[in-house]
DNA sequence: CCTCGCGTTGGTACGCAGTACCGTAACGCG
DNA sequence: CGCGTTACGGTACTGCGTACCAACGCGAGG
């Protein structure tokens, strides 16, 4: 198995798989490609084939389970300290995969758009990271509509901006998300009248705690002024 | 046919077919029924049931594209004055045929919680109605994120107050639905005293949660002085 | 060397959703 | 009565997804 016998060259199975499905969609559509063609293109059986993939849609969205474990955790390893924050921290890992993806990630959003089905499991997948926004929201929160506002209004600002970068012409993105959580986020800072509570927003990024520090410190600073 | 011939009672083929399709799903479930069941029991053929709903799926939502009509007709005719308020209204809209519905609308939920792909559908909808509500709002407006946030947080209060009472023991919904938008017009409404507010934008990511939390406190300390 | 067990693969058969096509019965109309 | 229209039923087909079974490769142990 390590040596290939005859055509099929290059990665697991599953990598050709995935290879071979994206090119036949490209050419001939998603509803237009059948798994037999996509099978035999990667060179290996139709059985074979639903066991690397549940299903002809999960070869779009291999990684959404992951992704959304690694949110859920994210969010319990800072569920003591309930901050909106750790919400948008969680909701940048899963930029940070579509942007590690690439040109992937492009071609995916070209399928999403034009096939009606696909479009529909991508929209519910956002609504599983949104579900868990708001139940991680909650337990910090009283008030429940306050919670799915704001778990929706994070999740809507991160797909403004990645939608934006997805349909080209956007250097930074990362940049943009920044602005649009501090956007959510001085949404639903507390008013004017209601005494102190100065929220804080942190722009940036610095995988490292000190150069945060210093970012929080300048941004002070400016807002002094 | 105006006369019933044999066994199938009641109504018209179309409603005949929704109840037999409702009650085996209660009985045996979704995925235990199949097409042909349905048709049996309505006492028609299987091609009858097609040519009456488009799949399996549209009998347990049928009215979802008349609604939407509904709703991007009413904006329309608002489209003038410009408002939140026509887009609050418009979702009312949507939740009064909910109410309408009565019974069916509780079958239906207790349906989409179980079933995964009814339930992928169901958000697909949703988003629809979303999507309509944010490209009016943009017609007045000119912040697209603001925008889209304004159209989720529509969606999200009125998707709050409908499944409460889908789940039971909720008095007067449209009173919560009231509640519900005046909280979301008040969230987006423009603030008073902006200079009082002391909002501080942090900006940037560390990837150790427990450092960013420590910046935080560190940023608020050195505010406090 | 053999063979036993185990995991991976491919092939076949099946159930079911959805589509296309055709035959036919019921109805209205001149 | 003849004719067109419409609604319905039946049959056949494509394609996804599942279940099951046979064959192959491979290492362990006799």
């Amino acid at each position: 198995m390590s040596a290939p016998s005859a055509p099929p060259a290059g990665g697991s199975v599953r990598d050709r798989l995935q290879r071979a499905a994206f090119d036949l969609f490209d050419e001939q559509g998603y509803d237009g490609t059948t798994v037999d063609a996509i099978a035999e293109r990667a060179g290996v059986g139709r059985t074979t084939f639903f066991r690397a993939f549940r299903s002809k849609e999960d070869v779009i969205f291999p990684h959404h389970d992951d992704l959304l474990e690694q949110v859920k955790a994210r969010l319990d390893a800072a569920s003591q300290r309930h901050s909106l924050l750790a919400v948008s921290e969680a909701s940048r890992l899963v930029l940070r995969h579509y942007l590690d993806e690439g040109e992937l990630a492009v071609r995916r959003y070209r399928l999403t758009r034009s096939v009606p089905s696909l479009r529909e499991r991508e929209i519910a997948g956002m609504q599983q990271y949104q579900r868990a926004f708001r139940e991680y929201i909650r337990t910090w929160m009283g008030d429940e509509l306050r919670a799915e506002l704001m778990a929706g209004s994070v999740i809507t600002a991160h797909n403004a901006v990645l939608r934006r970068w997805l349909r080209g012409g956007v250097d930074d993105p990362e940049a943009q998300f920044d602005a649009a959580m501090a956007q959510v986020l001085d949404l639903f800072a507390e008013r004017s009248g209601r005494g102190t509570a100065p929220t804080v927003v942190v722009v940036g990024s610095a995988d490292d705690p000190a150069a945060v520090g210093a970012a929080v410190e300048q941004a002070l600073r400016a807002r002094r002024d």
